[in-house]
DNA sequence: TATGAATGAGTGTTCATTCAT
DNA sequence: TATGAATGAACACTCATTCAT
């Protein structure tokens, strides 16, 4: 680890690539201080325990995708400008930090129930998109829950067969398939 | 746990939901034999460790279920059918024992990496049936694997959102929906 | 320590003879089960704490200490014989395990407030026995809890000036001294 | 704590009343310096450790109160007045800063041994005024360490019992009576 | 000088595993 | 065979102490 950065990144940079190696579980604070340089009782200036630490970098990369898609649907116009345009967010998080992702999917099992109800989700995110896409009639009535499944569902199982290896080079290139993918998904659901 | 079924089978039982609820690592030997009803050395003479316990429960549902898969294909003639069968056993899978799917969902993550290659997977029969859809002419080219990770997206993810409570009611009944769903995301990125 | 006797009981002497000799805090888990030859883990199996240790201890030998002090109370007749007995019965305890009585006397310190209302300590037992006396006529009117502690005081501390090798020789020789010194205190707060 | 007094002077105060609530092992440097307003390094520059604070706090109020004592000795004249001024002198101590008191019955289990022979006492004043009584024929013989046993006890152990809300109001009213309890048990003790 | 981040040994506790009964 | 007591290595966490700033 290199010590050009500050103790706090480097720690939770190596959390994040442990955790998603191996699992909140299979992870000591032991191996996170050696990975990121310190001693373990520093870990607990910035954490109080292993679990907030966990906690914390979850709920704040998921709260800031959660806020990052918020964006994207002010920005866009157009349900399936916003499709595109998430679609190729999640590509592009996934791309630049494989890592990061992988432990945002492993994590939820076991933190995503924490997530209060008053914080903006990803989920939340989609699923308003598709909500109204319906009442603005850009997309036949259909259960946005159902469609915000199937969205995520075809992006992230992409991702999976990623990591597992199954499929290779950047996820950005597949965005656009995705993208369609995904919109077909919704329309086949809402027929 | 009843007396009237064998050790052994109230044993995976226990296992099966308590790894489903807490995970592998959140829960013990002691746990699991309290749950079952048998000492904690009885297990020992049946596994030969935790690890191998959720391992044999783990590998030996995923391969069944890639068994079951395997014969649908053999069964069912062209691949709207195949495709529609298998969807619908999923969800019959999940609407029997919830438990036993959410363990796999869990369990892979620490797991799937440990399926020799010759063994038979779920994702295996999935993009087998898709390679020779289009081999067959009954699909546009596409990547086999691409849309097989779109397929299980779908139903996944739908199944997850069903355990967040996101969803309700018994997911046969969205099993056609989903099916359309995965038919159409597999022709949208062929096309 | 020898092995001809329980865990358990080898557990509990090596416990009250090190928290006796270092305080509560002074002594780890690794000391005693150290002295009592067995490993730490198994402690565990009669003790779901440190801290439960500690308490099971001392609230067990002061809670029984109060019951023999009642039951000198029943057996014996009048105000002096009752507080000759208690005295003696003190300073038995003591030279039968001065690392009890020493463990009862440090422990005190922490533990006391745990003590429930409804459970008879041997402070109830004497200021009962003085209260009692009053109501009798035996003494005249003096504070029961002022007189117990009278009491308390001379025996207590001559058990501590013993400790710390400020006395020598056994305390039940000087049980009858005791016993005049605390009937003289108890008179001499009441005139 | 207010900043009008120093930073040693507060360090003091702090760690009296915290060591006295919790004991020594109780609490943290870190509590010691929070509570004093001032950081924890700079705990380090008035003491050389944590033990080396509590001993010389207990040692310094220790070994003065034994002072307080020779000067009552030296002051008053005949036994029954030292007694008395003794006796009152300890219920003013209690009364004036009733941790301090708390403080000096707790730690004297850990760092009573460290008193170095050549220090003056309060046991040693108490011891010493006995001794010299009997000399004077002021008392029946009696073993000086055996009186001050008594009255050290009836003493302390009334102030142990206000501590546990046994006993209310000023010490200084009841030290009357408590000279007379301590003067009738030396003499119960002497017969 | 005063601060507070950093250290690292030590703590209480858990738990997969073994084994005498 | 089945039990559950025992083991011991590992863990998360605390805290007295140091030291760069």
């Amino acid at each position: 680890m290199p010590r050009s950065i500050g103790a706090k990144e480097r720690v939770e940079k190596a959390a994040v690539e442990l955790f998603a190696a191996r699992g909140l579980d299979g992870v000591s604070i032991g191996d996170i201080a050696g990975a990121a340089g310190v001693s373990q009782g520093a870990l607990y200036r910035h954490y109080p325990s292993k679990e907030d630490l966990a906690w914390s970098l979850f709920s704040s990369a998921y709260v800031r995708t959660g806020g990052e898609l918020d964006e994207i649907r002010r920005r866009e116009r157009g349900f399936p400008a916003q499709l595109a345009a998430m679609v190729a967010h999640f590509c592009a998080l996934y791309d630049r930090d494989p890592a990061l992702f992988r432990f945002m999917l492993i994590a939820q099992h076991g933190l995503l129930p924490r997530i209060r109800a008053d914080q903006r989700t990803p989920v939340d995110a989609v699923v308003d998109a598709v909500a109204e896409a319906v009442r603005n009639g850009e997309t036949a009535a259909v259960d946005p829950q159902a469609a915000a499944a199937a969205i995520f569902g075809i992006v992230l199982q992409t991702a999976l067969f990623h990591i597992y290896g199954r499929l290779s080079g950047p996820l950005a290139a597949r965005a656009p398939g995705l993208t369609c993918a995904a919109f077909a998904a919704v329309n086949a659901l809402a027929g």
